[in-house]
DNA sequence: ATATTTATGTTAAATTAATCACAAACGGGG
DNA sequence: CCCCGTTTGTGATTAATTTAACATAAATAT
């Protein structure tokens, strides 16, 4: 039962959908499109109909009986639910390949994500810029961060380094962390925010997908094979 | 009920967590422990025990009772799940910032993960090399592909040129693709699996959660307005 | 104006995933 | 050798998520 007061917890996997509708509704804007259904969105992204209109009325009445969505108005309440009406301020922590490399990003302006900074540690990069944007030394992150309200910390650090910057940011106003390392942050009990990107993850994901059907065969085998058990002196082997 | 020749299916919430046992179990060997049981693994991973033993168990029993997991051994069977006993040949298709990132990251070969190809339209960068992989033209893709056995197509050309280079890795021996381009790719009724690393999502849904309590303030009093309808002719304005 | 069609918001049902609970099995100690 | 404490594998339960169904409202056609 509802209370007065009471926070609605959306679920992870309507927030993760929340960026495709936003893309495909942009698309659709870039072409002109005024109106679409639940149905039309549900071709192209994949999603069921009635799905579609569950995520979207977490969030509010967007549509409307015998029309559907107004493309631009649904376009603009999705970016206000992502909290991108307003632009944010980021900075790259670790000027290595991968912080370089979004740091010369240019896809994330767009959405009115800025890159204001990078930081890092090599006296030898200190003083030069990427893409515009200057490398600062890492001793002067927080200062930085609070001076410049800048919202999101982009890290790229080697893994032995992510424990201290992350120690460190925690006495920043900084917002979010988008956390590159392989490094499982946690953060207790302040309102700082980690999403991962987890690139080995994903590859293993990946590599796992492609073997799977190599490993149903190996477990149907393994199901008809007798099991040897035991580690300890009184080990047997035994058939299930 | 189950079938004599049933294929059993994983479910993906399942095969995203198998990295991060394969992670922490690498871990542990490395600092020679020997077994553990769910419970400590559970502490670790943010899992319940419960759950890290029936992950466990789509695919085997790799413990014991009264004993728990041998570390090395569980170690050993999910990377055989997980399809990274032998390596796995990739190439680079673009160049760009990315690209080159990625063709500079040495973190994936530990895993046997390697590049051994790179592959631009820009002829300024072909015949150079990045971290020691040649750079080839785009042309040349499919036969060095096919020549070479090559396993997975790591993806970060622009997104206009995402679907022609798509429709051309169809016609070669791929088994994979790891997409970071924004366009979401489906090949039809092939096997070539698409894992995706869509980064503006992964920043959108940063987003959304930085921005989520100001989001639940503003639904509360949205609740208690009233609400205007209507996009056509017989538009009327009603309460709710 | 009216009827017909379309398509939402929402409740209910079905499916899928996570957690609980416990019998059975093993290791370790005396 | 046997008992006690531990911890798995697994069936049962609960929770979460997805899909289906439908009453209702607006648009469109006549």
């Amino acid at each position: 039962m509802e209370q007065p007061g009471e926070i609605k917890k959306v679920s992870m996997a309507v927030i993760k959908r929340l960026p495709k509708y936003y893309k495909y509704l942009g698309e659709l804007m870039r072409k002109n499109v005024e109106r679409v259904s639940s149905q039309e969105l549900s071709k192209i992204l994949g999603f069921t109909a009635s799905q579609i209109r569950q995520d979207l009325n977490n969030f509010g009445e967007f549509g409307q009986q015998g029309y559907g969505y107004n493309v631009s108005q649904l376009y603009t309440e999705i970016a206000k639910i992502l909290g991108i009406t307003t632009n944010h301020k980021m900075v790259v922590i670790g000027a290595g390949n991968l912080g370089q490399a979004l740091a010369n990003y240019t896809g994330f302006s767009i959405h009115g994500f800025d890159i204001i900074g990078i930081f890092d540690k090599n006296p030898n990069l200190v003083g030069r810029k990427i893409n515009d944007i200057p490398i600062y030394p890492v001793e002067d992150m927080e200062y930085f961060i609070n001076k410049n309200n800048v919202d999101i910390a982009v890290l790229t650090v080697p893994r032995d380094e992510t424990e201290s910057i992350v120690n460190r940011l925690t006495n920043t106003a900084i917002r979010g962390i988008w956390n590159f390392t392989p490094v499982e942050i946690n953060i207790e009990d302040r309102d700082i925010v980690v999403e991962n990107v987890h690139l080995i993850d994903s590859l293993l994901t990946l590599s796992y997908r492609i073997n799977e059907s190599w490993l149903q065969e190996r477990l149907l085998k393994q199901k008809r094979k007798d099991k040897p058990f035991g580690h300890g002196k009184n080990t047997t082997y035994m058939v299930k």
